[in-house]
DNA sequence: GATGAATGAGACTTCATTCAT
DNA sequence: AATGAATGAAGTCTCATTCAT
């Protein structure tokens, strides 16, 4: 329980230093923008990024890595919150949604591979451990239609994110379609 | 005095597999995917694929042309041929879904700026044209939920492809992913 | 003293096209300059270009060669008809120099190699030839320096060529430096 | 708080052998010359050539200052020293000629573009004006000739130092045909 | 003979990564 | 631990030259 190796705490710094200027680079001019650009905005040599993170792949994943684990503990507080299943799972949406559009990183790793396999897996596999959490809950009070599995909410997640970045300006549009989607996880109406 | 076209013949052929080789490898590998690749799988020189397309940018935005145009006469085809407007914008959004699928690029090409601003100008001008029609021609029948104008629909597309690519495997998923974002669109039954 | 082989007379107009189109681009644009833009100056294919001159080099070489026997003709028909030795030597200088900024090919071509070897050789020795037959004839008529070898010549000949591209478009100055030279070889007045 | 300088004694080390190489890469095969073979010359990797140097045209440049620094500082030593205006004068010509035949750089840089615009600015204005004061100092003493202005002594000067390389081995050549030109800016004696 | 499409070596330049200080 | 200079593979693009039509 005790921070695994405790990194002498200059060097602490740095590495947060260094991945915030990571989410920052990378959002900002995508996965293509150099390391060193990184280390500069960081204020560190370079060398300094590559003995934290021993490879731009490795970087890109702690970046994500924070990322995932913000937003894990974001839905296990809203869960703690609210009692109201439906209204859980469309607040965690918005807010997943909002990140996205802040932090375009996420989208941007997931543009790399083209699945979210680069996540750090036991990190991957909390997340989408909340997220079926959520979605069950929501389904079994009613309020999320049932036919729809946790597989394809992920993808549309992936897309609705990705949407994002199309009308960042535009917050209202950005609203908009969020709530085009979620109307579409509406149970559907069942007509007799 | 007319033959003078017969060498035409053969470069028509080496652009047009360049073209097809561009598409697979950019959807494959993504857009940083190396030019060499592109040459390679279409069987020519490298100074070929430049020959034809001077800049690797260029050769993108053809990539993208061919299918942006295909996309175009699709809802032309689709607009001749049905008269319930509502079901010809479900079916025109089904059938990019279908085309991001195949031809992963326009996936891959809108990645690239974040916006489609590198389209073919008067092709990218052409498709809006056409989407704005279909948009408000199932907007003026009543099948298509009045709130939502062009831009948002573009933004809103333009995520749902991406996310094609994550269930890209499972046809059923990806079908029903794009039901729920239909079910969306529908016009909003207001409640008393 | 026919011909040589009698090109069809298409293609020997092809070829002094070509000529003419290689003076006029790489005086322009210098040695580095595409034999392309060559070729579409000439109005013909490329693969025309390099049927009548098979190396860019030895496009060069015939574009030189051609300047070097005009060059020698006007020597030629100075010696002819002049009859002051001095005076023919500095029409001569003057002549070339007004070439060299005409044509600054000549120019460009030495500044390639460093050293006229590039010369067709037999035009090369047969300009040597004049200029070695002007310069004695001058030096024997009393008009100019004794102590100035053919060598010395050429290499300042050389030089001054050049230095007419830096003031090409002020005509008074050039001749102002041709002057300044052209003193500088008169004979030395000795004091007793 | 001192030693973090020792490093950059290395790079600056690398930075002087990449100037000499270059130096003498350009010289010997003109501007043409690949920037590998400076690399290889100098004994470091590509990279290390365009760390310091971030284009080919900036290290062109920068091999141009060295030499236009040095030709300079040699003009102000001069000045200095002599006290004989004329005198003065012709040193500055022959070191000039001296240091073209050395460092044939000047003369393959100014091939480049046809005039001397390449010249670091401030660097090639300062060159300017101690040329402009040399000569004035020497016309005003009566020792050169006067109808000369600045713009055609650094035409005279571009076509002298480029002479000196196609009489590079024979010293006594290369002083003969200097002392031409001197002659040929002296006050020209007007006979009544 | 003419054409111009194809070729591929080679040029410049970038960048992740290593390593001496 | 930190630094930043060095490295070289790899990428984009150009161009002399070849060759099928």
């Amino acid at each position: 329980m005790r921070p695994p190796k405790s990194l002498r705490l200059d060097a602490a710094r740095n590495k947060a230093r260094i991945l915030d200027a990571a989410e920052k680079v990378f959002a900002e001019e995508g996965l293509a923008a150099s390391t060193d650009r990184v280390a500069t905005l960081a204020g560190v040599g370079i060398g300094t990024v590559f003995r934290h993170f021993s490879t731009k792949e490795l970087l890109l994943q702690a970046v994500l890595d924070r990322q995932v684990t913000a937003l894990v503990a974001e839905a296990n507080a809203l869960v703690a919150t609210s009692n109201d299943a439906g209204e859980t799972f469309r607040l965690f949406l918005r807010r997943a949604f909002e990140l996205a559009t802040t932090k375009k990183i996420i989208v941007a790793v997931l543009e790399k591979t083209g699945n979210p396999a680069t996540l750090d897996t036991s990190n991957r596999i909390e997340l989408l451990r909340v997220l079926d959490a959520l979605l069950k809950r929501a389904q079994g009070s009613g309020k999320i239609r049932q036919d729809i599995n946790l597989d394809e909410l992920v993808a549309l997640m992936q897309g609705l994110l990705q949407s994002s970045k199309y009308i960042q300006s535009d917050k209202s549009a950005r609203e908009h379609v969020l709530d085009i989607v979620l109307d579409g996880l509406r149970p559907t109406t069942v007509s007799p």
